[in-house]
Parts: C-alpha cells; sequence; structure tokens
DNA sequence: TTGACATGCAACCATTTGGTTGCATAATAT
DNA sequence: ATATTATGCAACCAAATGGTTGCATGTCAA
C-alpha cells in the first residue's frame, strides 16, 4: 500500500472503471462487478486484488459472496499531497513555460 | 494527452521523480535530468516524451540543448475531478479546514 | 575545420502486465 | 444429497513496458 501501488493502481483503466462502478453502487460482489465487463472474471479478480493491495478497497466475505467497498483516503492523500506539491509552483511554472514559448516565438 | 495517457504516466515511479526534480528546478536539459539518475539517456528521453506526450511536460529547443518544463494543469485537472467525485464535500471540506488552521498557525 | 558535446533514432532484449483456460473448493438452494 | 452458484488457484500466453547498445545527426567551441 505505497504510493507507487497507488499511482500503479489507478494507471490502469479497467481498474479505474472498477473503481467507478463502486463509486456508483458501493459493496457489489464480484459478480456483480464482472457484469457487462469485457474479461472475464478472473481478470477483474486481479484487478481487484491489486486495488485491495494498493488499499484503494476493502474486501468484506459474507458467506459464498465477497463485497468490495471503496476506500477513498489513498486517492484523497495522494490527490492533496500532488495538488500542494504543484501549485507551489504554478504561477512560476506557467510564467517561465511562457517566456520559453515567446522566446521561441520571436525566432 | 487524454486522462488515460495522464494516469499511465504518473504511474511509474522514474516519471514522477522527473517531475519532481522539474518540480524543484523548471526547464532543465535532458542531460541535466539524467544526471544521477540511475539508467541511461535513452531511457530517460523514453520517459520524458511519455510525459510531453501526456501533456504534463512542455518542450523547447535551445541551440543543441531540449529544455523541458512542468505542466502542471493536467494534474490539477484530475487530481481536482477525483477528489471530487470520490469525496463530495465532506473530506475536502476537513482538508480545507484542515489548511485553514495551519495557515493561521503559521502567521 | 575539426573535435567534442547534446540529442535523436532504431533494433533488440528481459520482464511485467493483462488476459485467458481449466480445474478446485466452498456455500447455498432444491 | 445433489446441483448450482460464487469464488480461488495455477499454468499459460501475447503484448506492452522499461531498459539497453550502437550509430547518426546537429550544434558549439578552439
Amino acid at each position: 500500500m505505497s504510493e507507487d501501488d497507488v499511482f500503479r493502481a489507478l494507471g490502469d483503466a479497467s481498474r479505474r472503471t472498477l473503481l467507478d462502478r463502486l463509486h456508483h453502487r458501493n459493496g457489489q460482489t464480484l459478480n456483480e462487478l464482472c457484469a457487462g465487463l469485457d474479461m472475464t472474471r478472473q481478470a477483474v479478480t486481479k484487478h481487484l486484488s491489486i486495488l485491495e493491495h494498493a488499499n484503494l478497497i476493502a474486501v468484506q466475505r459474507q458467506g459464498r459472496e465477497k463485497l468490495h467497498f471503496i476506500n477513498p483516503v489513498p486517492i484523497n492523500d495522494i490527490a492533496e499531497r500532488w495538488i500542494e506539491k504543484f501549485q507551489r509552483g504554478h504561477l512560476r511554472a506557467l510564467s517561465a513555460l511562457r517566456k520559453a514559448l515567446e522566446e521561441d516565438d520571436h525566432e
């Protein structure tokens, strides 16, 4: 559940789709999450395992079913850290970029 | 420069390191960005190309050198969209409050 | 002009990744 | 008790990824 795990987990469109689905309705079973997706249940299982490892979802066994719950904290943490990090230099970066482009323009 | 491109670009630790370096000092040349990294210049070139494709950096040629400038906009966009999506209101309010208190503390 | 420096391009390689199929196991419903 | 349902596990596979080496090109300095 390192920062790297979270970034890599989010770096795949299928996994973001799964998060979207859980966001739409939390606590879905594996089978429910598979419905309508263009891959096998086993592929989905692997994706969910990666998301779980990144602490982006939590899992609860209920009888023979496995319920999946989204955990927004890691996303929030990372998003905030990166917004914070890059907004601090925001204007400076933009003006440097603009200056560079202008110089390019004038030649 | 799709959302997917940005997520995938951020999904690699080496590329995040490069962004960190540019954040620390913007407008660095390829050679400068390579210094001290445990990979060849060509590998760095590939990473930078991916970052550029994701619109996370902009490039300007200056003589025989290539200058790299960070572009914080896609990161902000995505981070905000995902924060908004995953904790509409709640955690956002908390962090805003926390930030306000910290600023209050420091002044 | 010639040598050194900064970068570009292409082929190649090992590993990781995202996916599959097939079978096993556990819980529920009939 | 048995069939059905929900999930787990392992082997396998093609393609993408992250990296390399070797050489070419363009630019600056002596």
